[in-house]
DNA sequence: ACTTGTAGTGAGTATTCACTAACCAAAAGA
DNA sequence: TCTTTTGGTTAGTGAATACTCACTACAAGT
């Protein structure tokens, strides 16, 4: 089941709403209008609306399992492979801001349970990544063993997320790449043992 | 312009059914016949259903306010702060988890602009709290130096909002409170300069 | 006693929603 | 060449939406 060149285009078109209007504003009617086509023809592509936010998820569920997948089998350092973590993240989301509406807002599947399933599973895998990248540098002595593996993880992914929410609400108005950097810098050293 | 107590059951019961069914489930019929009168009956106490939205976030906002203020001005140490921070908000998220729908998850007015800017209020009022303890600590020398205060901030409440959001998705089925405590403990050692 | 304000009602309104039926042109296969 | 598949159209559907209309029971003032 590969996605056509008119499914990826339907997919890209709804994300954009979703991230310059919000789910609400996402209808058929506004979604056919703005591909240029007639609301029966989103129907020809996708069996109903739940359909295209489901492919929108699976869609990011897989980049997602990639890119993380990616830094933990890189031979960086567990402080380099936080860093990594910040980066990637960042440079997809300058790449397509819409991405990060829909990546970082569980929120706006909430009506569909079959939604929220899938956003938590993306969740909880960037968790489990996380944390054995978290695990790998406290026994290397290079992280502190002084709090829990679980808070480290949480304060980690807390910033990240906390970063990208403000830029969004800020209408991606500052560099987010840089602004990124940075906050890896100081997360890395909060979470390393004291030198 | 005092609130009546129906415009308080009003308000409270749209929290509840934006905290149990989303944003999208809060309609005129929904909350109407979930408190037992009629539909026009609504609009016999606010003007139109943004209005409770608008009353809803003023709500939360004095909340907030008040809290902070209160954290700031009383005479623990700056770590004792913190850790106050994280108690005060679990308590209210435990008493009435509907709460933490709103205030933690601003996608959810993303329709209206006026919305928009009540919650960003909010946020960035708490940021300049949090910031303005912080940077007691710093001038104490209890807190890191070594990273921007702005990061600190950042990794305290964002660790914060990342532990209620977890609690919200899971259907408040952890002990927030014990659970805020010991993140609580974690942040404060993270934050603070190494013993 | 009479007037007025409050808080409610049932029955609508126009509009929007996701989705369907029926049809059509053109490309692809046989 | 004939038939099927693909991807599109116009014109609808019933249900849901926020909100209004005209009306009423009733309590409070004066």
């Amino acid at each position: 089941m590969n996605i056509t060149d008119r499914q990826q285009e339907i997919m890209d078109t709804a994300i954009a709403i979703i991230a310059e209007e919000g789910i609400q504003k996402l209808t058929t009617k506004a979604l056919s209008r703005r591909i240029g086509i007639s609301e029966p023809a989103l129907y020809r592509h996708f069996e109903n609306k739940l359909a295209i936010l489901v492919a929108i998820l699976e869609h990011f569920s897989q980049w997602s399992r990639i890119v993380l997948w990616e830094i933990v089998e890189s031979d960086r350092s567990p402080e380099d492979k936080i860093r990594e973590l910040f980066r990637r993240h960042a440079v997809r989301f300058v790449e397509s801001p819409a991405t990060s509406a829909v990546l970082f807002s569980e929120e706006i599947f909430k009506n569909h349970p079959e939604l929220v399933q899938s956003m938590t599973g993306i969740m909880s895998a960037a968790e489990g990544f996380v944390r054995h990248i978290l695990e790998e540098g406290i026994a290397a002595g290079r992280l502190r063993a002084d709090v829990p593996l679980e808070h480290l993880a949480m304060v980690t992914l807390g910033a990240l997320r906390l970063l990208v929410t403000r830029w969004r609400l800020n209408d991606y108005g500052f560099d987010l790449q840089a602004e990124s950097d940075r906050l890896a810098g100081s997360v890395v050293a909060m979470v390393a043992v004291s030198p």
